[in-house]
DNA sequence: GTATGACTTGCAAACGTTTGCAAACATAGA
DNA sequence: TCTATGTTTGCAAACGTTTGCAAGTCATAC
């Protein structure tokens, strides 16, 4: 029953305690220093008109000598923006790093350019609490905000974002008016794959997919299914693997896939729904000793930076990440100021390297890069 | 009962022009609904001694009925810790990105749980204007800041943080009263990717390194030389060779060191300074038709994640990434705390895969895993 | 000489919050 | 009933900035 009181004398010392060395030099300062209003500073710093040119002059000398920094959380107070941009990460590190990187410099520099930060918010994929995007924008006064890639389609978020009307942009297909959207076409990109494989001669062609919730799990499948059914074939569920987008669920998933066609059919060519299984793949069958392309062609997705320096080079499909990162931040930056949001897809494309060729081998791939 | 009612409306109705359809409560908002003064509302918000338990339960009651964010530059503004933590990245991509993703997950969840955020910063590893850090963290009054992976070990940025007594960590081996610093071993790296060959029984061992200018790929190179030194061997400069760190550098370099040395004594073994020229050297060889082990032993630098799913995988110079991140945070709340800023370092490991083994390749490595 | 502007400057209120201080109230002891 | 004590509440100032308004200066035109 101690009735404790916290008792915190001025806040100046506080700082001073903690170690704050730095001279707090703020508006005040400078006016006093000159024996001039802190408006008349403002104004001056502010490039508003209205300051005698000699006084602005005075003002702006005085700020440099005094080292004065603006207090911007202050600023932001009295109703100008933020210039806070909000970056929403899945918690799941993978995905959400994988996208991360590759938005990441471009981002900054365009934000940057702009006067603005960017504050990262890391969100767990699952139980998502109702609100708690509205917490982190209001909280912070964030202006706007980047869903980066990794959240499910319909990530409740989304619908927070639109129905808040906060500026937004994700990876996926729902725009509202004040929320763009970018994605990658991959049902495209998994009938690319068919009609790569097709052309070249495969007829049995095994598929290693990723988690079926995740949605680009889902759309691969269904484009390369797609895309073999152009040429009239169905796919035999039995060359069907599911992986989980690891290296190591590759291995295994391409090991168990060859020994089962052994005494079906056989299998000519692998698909995989990312780089990293197919790397996966190919690494366990050669050690088996499985000629790579010769007795059988593998195509990945994503082309990941290592993928050209797999062995042999991987063909894959390419994903465009560049273009996708200063899309992205130009959507926000349109929808920022108070553009209609649109939906922007990007088409894949194929890249032909080496670990795909004919059936049998007969030497390189017919058309190489 | 007084009777001045505040009409606050000047800048709502700016905000409502820019589309904020969002509810603004406020302190205040749930005050006057409850008929009582917003000093008790905060205080029971804050859990402060000296609100009665009823109120209490009304004011949060209303708070969340009136689904109340607080506001937290305002917060900062009458003195409170901002909670804002800078992350401080360089400009350049690759290496930014490199050490980003490691960092990037743990970081979060410790931070979230202390209720702090992430601010991210991206600065230009050339050209460095003095000051920039000091005004980046007065302007937001960051609490503290992490310099991620890829600044040179002695960025003017480290020096600010030291002299303004920011507390900071960073990854490089200056430290400071309220500043820590994380390292990697990379001589003890060279040195163990050293006895590793030399112990399988290579003499004339191949080296691709990267950029000079990097620290990096100094120590590793200067490791190597050691390693080498504790046997009583010097390295051959003809067998070096500087790379870029990128893939294509890797092939090209391996195939430069490999026929330049087909005339000179031969070389069995490679150490590449990191894995993705590790990966390029390998498929260009073997494209080239050498067989990697039996011709050639190749061992690469900081296990990336693909490293494992090369053909064959790759034996390399684990550099415990996992272990850094939670350390760097740990170390930066510490330093929050106002403890002393100390030094870290960590130590590498061999993993040893299939990609180097005895010359004249005669079978599996001796050790695998 | 005064009126008319055009410029320049300062005052004070506002932004959303916290907190020292003092006032109001409640409870118990005398 | 009154004081003593303790608990609950409100007032107002403060944080660093912006900005509407009004007051000041000064030269020009009448």
């Amino acid at each position: 029953m101690t009735g404790e009181r916290t008792e915190q004398g001025g806040r100046r010392r506080e700082a001073r305690a903690a170690g704050e060395s730095v001279a707090e030099v703020g508006i005040k300062a400078i006016a006093e220093a000159l024996a001039i209003s802190p408006s008349t500073v403002s104004r001056a710093l502010n490039g508003k008109y209205g300051v005698r040119t000699e006084t602005r002059a005075r003002i702006m000398d005085m700020a440099k000598r005094l080292g004065y920094v603006p207090h911007l959380g202050a600023k932001q107070l009295v109703g100008k923006s933020s210039n806070l941009v909000g970056l929403f990460a899945p918690e799941s590190q993978r995905e959400a790093s994988l996208g991360f990187v590759a938005l990441f410099p471009p981002l900054q520099r365009q934000l940057i350019a702009q006067g603005k930060h960017a504050l990262i918010f890391s969100i767990p994929l699952a139980n998502y609490e109702p609100g708690r995007f509205a917490e982190c924008v209001l909280s912070r006064g964030l202006e706007g905000c980047i869903l980066l890639p990794g959240f499910p389609e319909q990530h409740p978020m989304i619908a927070e974002a639109i129905r808040l009307g906060v500026p937004c942009v994700h990876f996926g297909t729902a725009t509202g008016p004040r929320c763009a959207a970018v994605s990658s076409d991959n049902r495209e990109g998994g009938r690319l794959a068919a009609r790569l494989l097709y052309g070249l001669g495969h007829r049995r062609i095994g598929f290693i997919g990723g988690p079926p919730e995740l949605r680009i799990s889902r759309e691969r499948y269904a484009g390369f299914c797609e895309g073999l059914a152009e040429f009239g074939l169905r796919h035999d569920p039995a060359l069907a693997y599911e992986g989980s987008f690891s290296g190591a669920s590759g291995a295994e998933a391409g090991q168990a896939l060859w020994e089962r066609t052994r005494r079906a059919g056989g299998m000519t060519a692998l698909f995989c729904a990312n780089d990293l299984m197919a790397a996966g793949a190919i690494m366990r069958l050669a050690g088996l000793g499985v000629r790579i392309p010769e007795q059988l062609s593998v195509v990945g997705y994503d082309d990941d930076p290592f993928a050209a320096y797999l062995n042999p080079p991987l063909t894959t499909v390419h994903h465009d990440a560049e273009p996708i990162d200063p899309m992205a931040i130009g959507l926000l930056l349109e929808v920022l100021e108070g553009r209609e949001g649109r939906q922007v897809t990007l088409l894949p494309r194929i890249v032909e390297r080496a670990s795909a060729a004919a059936p049998g081998g007969t030497g390189p791939p017919p058309i190489s890069s």
